[in-house]
DNA sequence: AATGAATGAGAATTCATTCAT
DNA sequence: CATGAATGAATTCTCATTCAT
């Protein structure tokens, strides 16, 4: 179980074993019966705990979905913040980013499946102002470290709203398409492919 | 309310006045409220009729979901045969789509977010063999339509599951942005951009 | 059971049977159980209905008191009405208000102690200007209404706050006494005396 | 917070601090939101200490209710007792009856207005003999200390089941307007002539 | 004495759906 | 075709209380 180990490196420790295990088991019964459709009681069953603790560790359902979602978000942009550290070049930069996505959707399909199901669920909650501004912190952070390669004029060019449809629109299709076994191939077979292709779109963005 | 106008071209005539009626407003209840939120009197008060009225046009509340779902991607598909019947070339195709996809959200952006929202549910709906023949069949009849062109060696090399991603990948992440206001500027502003990208992608994929 | 004597005067009709029914069974629960004790279940198998059937006519369990709470004050005060209007002088009317009062709780003792029990709880809902607002028109009304008398001049110098007080709180603090079985004699049995001293209390009272 | 004064005349010491503290806050929560709407952990909240402490020292949520409720009725009766030990003649010791009492609702309006709204759940506990022993008690003993007085042949002739209502009613009538704040001027203000008023009712009751 | 995580029975409420009129 | 009262299973959530530490 490979998503252990993600919700290990957040919530960390002995005492947090409870709350890894709820989550763990919720993320099995969103994704085999859908969020809405999974019920407490699903959870209480799996995780062997009671609904009393379960309500006490997350308050809500809400809390559970909510938990599980950003754990997702947070360990995805660690590991990219961990590949783009080791990049000296905004070209070598596109290709991490969509590397790192391939390979964090290789490693945590079942996360990466639950961030697609959910996105719906969690961007009703428009009063979520914590998470939208992480979100918007997150993504300026990422322009401004790209924007300081020698090669970084091509995205100065480039509206930034449009930069992330660019480089990661193509691969997110395909890893949903994939996630929803409407195609069978591996996206890591087309990573390659994948990661060049977003570079192309930089690299020979019409003027 | 140009919702109403797609609604028209799918329900034809006077009789189906109220289908559309309660169609129409289930989608303003669904996008506000999101659908398993959603409940039938929400939609029996928008919609000034009865809930008997509702069960008998409908069947079901997953009946309102679907035909709502079908009515999005059967316009959709209209206007893609549409456009592709004018096209002469690959080139030309590829940028119908992006083009098309775009006008598309940018006439109908409730429907284009309501299948955004429901993608999840009706997926889940594995069962739902109907759909998913009639989803198959049609990219097979594109594929073969695009395969007629003169300049059509060049998707030839491409992995047809690959395909789709590269050609429309961007501009649904975009168009998605746009759709939940991550992003301001209008996907029709970035209309030639995207369908040029399309093109490149196809034009330049990487040997 | 008279109790439903009462509730027929104000849900009238055959529409209403059900409604009268599951307030009359309500109030035998609140009054056996308490209000916060008596759960949806325990009215619905009296009531020999349904669940939904409860919440579809009264929204709430709080809608059930409430509407309990609203018919005794309604019908207590029609009665109060009516008896008023038979009276010619300032005397026989505060002699009828009392002995009208314990009339009312003689012929409905249930609603009285539901009264007297809620009367915490109602009033907790301080936001329920409606309720308030009824109440408050109706002190004026009866002051008014009592100023017209020929022997008036006497309650012009009684503060009006204090009116009520003195010539129903000894009343209603024996009716209390009785209901909750500190006291065995009827109230009725001093209904003369408690007549007699509230009017004393306004003919007597200290410049 | 004067409430503390009352609960350090039934709680002495230092060790009892904790115990007071509960109360206090207890008291806070019950008045602001209802006895049966107040949880533990609220109370646990403002107080600042566990739910086991709270446990340790009441047993139950019921405990507090009865500890808050004993200490107000003891002090209350602590009060008479030595009011009436000033007195020497029946009139003096209805006048200090109805003083002390108002007394006492101006010094501890909280434990007043739990008095009142508490009323309806106590009594409701026919089991608890203890309470309802020490209240009998307390009336026996009231009732003959009055016939001590030489001017007590009056009180002789009333049935002393009435004889409290006669006494109290309007007082209490006033004041439980006053601490619901249906009346402005407090019991204060009235406080010569609801001790008349009193008086009048035993010295003038009708044959 | 103090702590607070865990328990789980029990409550209120919802809501898709049916069906008699 | 239309109506809307009635149904009742299912769900979420609460909260007094216990107990190991």
């Amino acid at each position: 179980m490979e998503n252990i180990e993600l919700l290990q490196r957040i919530y960390v420790g002995k005492r947090a074993e409870l709350k890894r295990t709820i989550l763990h088991e919720a993320l099995f019964c969103f994704l085999n019966h859908g969020i809405e459709t999974t019920n407490i009681e699903m959870i209480r069953e799996r995780a062997e705990t009671s609904v009393g603790a379960i309500y006490h560790h997350f308050k809500n359902k809400e809390g559970i979905v909510r938990a599980l979602y950003l754990s997702a978000l947070q360990d995805q942009a660690q590991r990219r913040e961990h590949a783009l550290s080791q990049v000296r070049s905004l070209e070598d930069a596109i290709k991490a980013i969509v590397s790192g996505y391939i390979d964090w959707v290789m490693d945590f399909p079942d996360f990466a499946r639950f961030l697609y199901m959910s996105g719906a669920l969690v961007n009703r909650a428009d009063e979520d102002l914590e998470l939208k501004q992480t979100n918007q912190q997150r993504n300026q952070d990422l322009r401004k470290y790209m924007q300081g390669f020698e090669d970084a004029e091509k995205i100065k060019k480039i509206p930034q709203e449009l930069l992330l449809s660019l480089v990661i629109g193509a691969t997110e299709s395909y890893c949903r398409a994939w996630l929803s076994h409407k195609v069978k191939t591996s996206p890591q077979a087309y990573q390659q492919v994948l990661a060049n292709t977003a570079w192309n779109n930089i690299a020979y963005f019409p003027e």
